[in-house]
DNA sequence: AATTGTTTGAAACATACGTTTGAGCCGGAA
DNA sequence: TTCCGGCTCAAACGTATGTTTCAAACAATT
């Protein structure tokens, strides 16, 4: 077994295991069990299981995080010096994630599960890691946003940006066991990349849907 | 302490505590604990971990969806013979919510976050449960969306109602959070009431999106 | 007052967890 | 060959969990 051959097993095992059972409900010893390492392999090599759980992500957020930023910098350019609309905002989103991880072959749904499972499950620690170390991009995300939807009130366009991450979160987290159900309601199967093309849409929809005529707040302020 | 004040007091806590942590990071110890009855208890009424989540689970959805019924019998009633609109449908969904716990003098969000979970969290035994104890209700309700959308396609219909609940559940689950959040950012306090009426449009906005020309599936079949 | 069935209480049980230990293995440098 | 640092391994540690036990307390009925 080469170097550090150990060290990718555990997170593979890992990331599998923690996509479909969640952080709590996965041990180490399955983990290692499925990896085919020593149960002290973790500890070794990563400290405690927290620290397991952050390198998990970390592997596919940071590669992510670099290819969405590039991906904003090609958009901004083109729509120079106008700022990019809505919908082309949202779809170089969903592109940039639906085209990562083809380099592992691992289906896009288990880094989405991850990510809906980070915002879920408690896990104090893994907020603070990721609010950390990915908040630049998450930032920037959120300006672009604003540029976009330029009508909102900073009220409105705060609220819908929840309504946005609840929709794309809580979906895209079970989207293998919605998808299942589907197959079995209906007969159809639909891959990731589509059910993000019909995300798509909604979100864009929504989010420029006719404002409530409401007695609150004068018109667009901060971000979100 | 009267006579099945413990059942009441074991709910009450379990409630509150697998909220705001989760189902396998609440421990009965922490349960009982809180209030403040012997560990013991929670074996002899209820039996086991399992059937506590479930009976949780029961003492608020089973007046909810009585509630909920009632109402969607009043709203087909005023718009016979014709179906209700898909904003009306909504909009009795979220008041009969909105509305419901008064009695119990809780935040709403505590259901609403109890609801996520259920969807989040793998405990299959509970998925088992409410499919058989709540279905009824719950297929009432796809039905009238889906008399409501008539231009989807069974499958269109099927991926935004995801949407819609992850919308709802994701941000009324937090929506203590969220509104301190934005109180702090803008100064502007956001009654739940209010949430919901932001979060009408933007459902009704997004499920009657254009429809993305895709190669996929005819049109309107079987609900979902 | 005695008896019955139900509910509580403190303690223990068996099991699973994350983590630590220390002896052993192996490959490269001296 | 000898030595040494990185790594693996089986075993154990301490703790926390859900559950069970059984005696004591209680309420209501006879």
């Amino acid at each position: 077994m080469a170097q550090s051959d150990t060290v990718d097993r555990i997170l593979d095992a890992a990331e599998e295991l923690f996509a479909e059972r969640g952080f709590s409900e996965t041990s180490l010893r399955m983990i290692t069990g499925k990896a085919g390492v020593n149960l002290a392999a973790v500890n070794y090599h990563f400290g405690s299981k927290k620290s397991l759980i952050q390198a998990v992500f970390a592997r596919f957020l940071t590669p992510f995080c670099i290819a969405l930023e590039a991906a904003f910098d090609r958009l901004e350019a083109e729509t120079a010096p106008k700022p990019p609309d809505l919908e082309s905002v949202l779809r170089v989103l969903t592109a940039t994630l639906v085209e990562m991880p083809r380099q592992h072959d691992r289906s896009i749904a288990i880094y989405m599960r991850l990510q809906g499972l980070a915002y879920t499950q408690s896990q104090g620690h893994l907020r603070r890691f990721l609010e950390a170390e990915y908040s630049h991009t998450f930032g920037r995300f959120m300006r672009l946003l604003k540029n976009a939807t330029p009508e909102l009130s900073a009220v409105e366009r705060y609220w819908r940006n929840q309504f946005m991450l609840g929709a794309t979160a809580f979906t895209l987290s079970s989207s293998d066991a919605l998808t299942e159900i589907l197959w079995n309601k209906l007969g159809v199967e639909t891959p990731n990349e589509e059910i993000v093309d019909q995300l798509v849409p909604f979100l864009a929809a929504g989010m420029q849907a006719h404002t409530v005529a409401h007695g609150n707040t004068g018109n667009s302020d901060s971000g979100a």
